[in-house]
DNA sequence: CTGAAAGCGCTAACAA
DNA sequence: TTGTTAGCGCTTTCAG
């Protein structure tokens, strides 16, 4: 077999062809292109030329081995399918190449398995970090980065892992203000369809739900409780069970948006409106939460944010810089009111 | 600066580590792991054994720099935002993990300049071939990829480039369909808006719906061809165009699903009501079609298919295989009634 | 400030 | 069949 790539005809572009282009020797030529400053002058010019001339951009395998980083960063979420995530990558693909970062994302789909093996493909190819954005992960996992000294960082999951980070969301702050929309409005009867509750931040979710509405001095009832699993189908049968139940509870807040899309899509088919019928509320603000017909009240959590401060605090693991750790402020969720909320019918 | 990685603690888990455990050579265990069938099965156990207990996996950017072959192939698509692609992007995912490849995606967002960026970025990390998967790619950015003999495939957008590939998808045949339901239903006034012109497969779409209409001894009327980009405040703002023309359509087509998400929702706000005053197709059918409100009829392009068919011819470049490139038939495209077509108004 | 040379972890000649 | 060895393209000592 052939040792090139490159059917052994053209000598493949390296460093080397820089350098003889050039008249120095490679040495200077990896100088000048990494920015080291003591590279003469003249040197330098003669070397930016030639890169320019052979259209020359370093190997970075070469240079990952070598150095020992990858400038890969791991970037694990759920489900690539659900609307919140493309927007969470958008975002970390626009600072990580900013930084020089290239990221590798791997979906779970929920399924342990596959949580399992994209850790392990994040192993092979060396990531320098990760960043775990699914709603739960296996503590050995952790363990296995933590042991391989990969910084990682995740949400809600507290970890000991020295170089592991937790992004905390206040959850509470949104939900809070989405209840007490709900009770000014003066509904009493509000159900949560939560997300799978195995998931941590799922139960976070939950139990900040379960808290503002005994703040509110509700008493939540058990019926009205309904795990989903934060697709559009789960909240389409969720909203189906709610409908068989005797009790009709007067108000919808969901775990997250697709949730609630699925719980719209269940009251048209069954011919009910929002808000006349259900108020409902879910949890996100993806992009689309603003053109659901009607328009859907929900709750904001910034995907920027939480990619922006993922990003940062991983980055700052990597490369210590001279500007400090800032000290990590929870990511704050708020309300966003739009047309899926009114008063409650009977009332 | 320090050499190792691992702060110069432990001695870096390497295919040394392996050799010495099982006390045999290097050049064993890499025969070894990549199921070299000239190992004696008594080493190869004992090899195995030290893989296991030392939990060792192969460094992948070694593997990649020795043989020239990252394994790492790169997916430009427009927008992720846009779910159409992270439809797509599940697809790639799955068949390249199963072939042992990885994914770098890079997002365009419809600017030539980021396309650009996204280029360099693959050909920094040295991927072993492109599919683009945006609307349209400058020709320069195809010639370099030519030139540095890299496999692309790319949809609609012929080249000549030898390692190249064009997926061809039969647009017209849904559209076809789309426009017979149409005329089936009454209809004779049908609007298009289309995806921005300047990408070819955008253009391809509204070529596609011209010649149909006319098949069907329709008469297009230039003011019902509205440019959009494809996102839903695109298909918002065309819709609102059309709404403030003198003579109305009685139905509309979109060239993708979100453009017509943007028109149910303009619709929405100038309480019109689908499909009672207009009828609505959309294309490319993705999740979120079935669960619009009303759901969405739409042209279904199968982007696993796509997905799948890409892999394959990209795939079938890099390891030509005895199993022989498949002939190359086009994607194939298909109505799927749904609930926002119905008799015209006036008819 | 520059160049020669070592070596990152691996694969593939080549020799034994 | 196995081990030894020469690189892949690069960064970084270490002499000069």
């Amino acid at each position: 077999m052939k040792r090139s790539p490159n059917q052994g005809f053209t000598p493949r572009l390296s460093i080397r062809s820089v350098a003889s282009r050039a008249r120095v020797s490679i040495a200077t030529v990896s100088r000048t292109i990494n920015h080291v400053s003591t590279v003469n002058a003249v040197l330098a010019a003669r070397v930016w030329k030639a890169v320019d001339e052979l259209n020359y951009f370093p190997n970075s395998q070469a240079r990952a081995l070598v150095s020992g980083k990858s400038k890969l960063l791991g970037l694990i979420i759920s489900e690539i399918t659900n609307p919140f995530f493309p927007e969470l990558i958008q975002e970390f693909e626009k600072v990580a190449v900013e930084r020089g970062y290239e990221i590798l994302i791997g979906s779970t789909n929920y399924e342990p398995k596959t949580m399992e093996l994209c850790a392990r493909r994040m192993f092979e190819r060396q990531v320098d970090g990760v960043a775990i954005m699914t709603f739960g992960i296996e503590q050995f996992l952790l363990d296995r980065f933590a042991s391989d000294d990969v910084p990682v960082i995740f949400i809600d999951i507290p970890s000991k892992h020295p170089r592991s980070d937790i992004l905390s969301v206040d959850y509470r702050a949104g939900i809070w203000e989405g209840v007490q929309h709900l009770a000014a409005l003066g509904h009493r009867k509000v159900a949560f369809i939560s997300g799978p509750l195995q998931h941590r931040s799922a139960g976070a979710r939950k139990s900040a739900f379960l808290d503002c509405i005994r703040c509110a001095g509700i008493k939540p009832n058990q019926k009205w409780l309904i795990e989903g699993n934060h697709t559009l189908e789960g909240g389409r049968d969720a909203m189906q069970k709610i409908l068989a139940l005797p009790d009709l509870p007067t108000a919808i807040m969901c775990s997250n948006d697709m949730t609630a899309i699925g719980v719209q899509h269940a009251l048209f088919d069954a011919s009910l409106k929002i808000p006349e019928d259900f108020s409902l509320i879910g949890f996100d603000d993806i992009h689309l939460a603003e053109y659901t017909i009607p328009p859907l009240t929900t709750v904001q959590m910034s995907c920027k944010d939480l990619a922006q401060a993922a990003m940062t605090s991983l980055l700052s693991r990597l490369q210590p810089r001279k500007d400090k750790v800032e000290p990590e402020e929870p990511i704050t969720t708020r309300l966003v009111v739009r047309r899926t909320t009114g008063p409650p019918k009977a009332s």
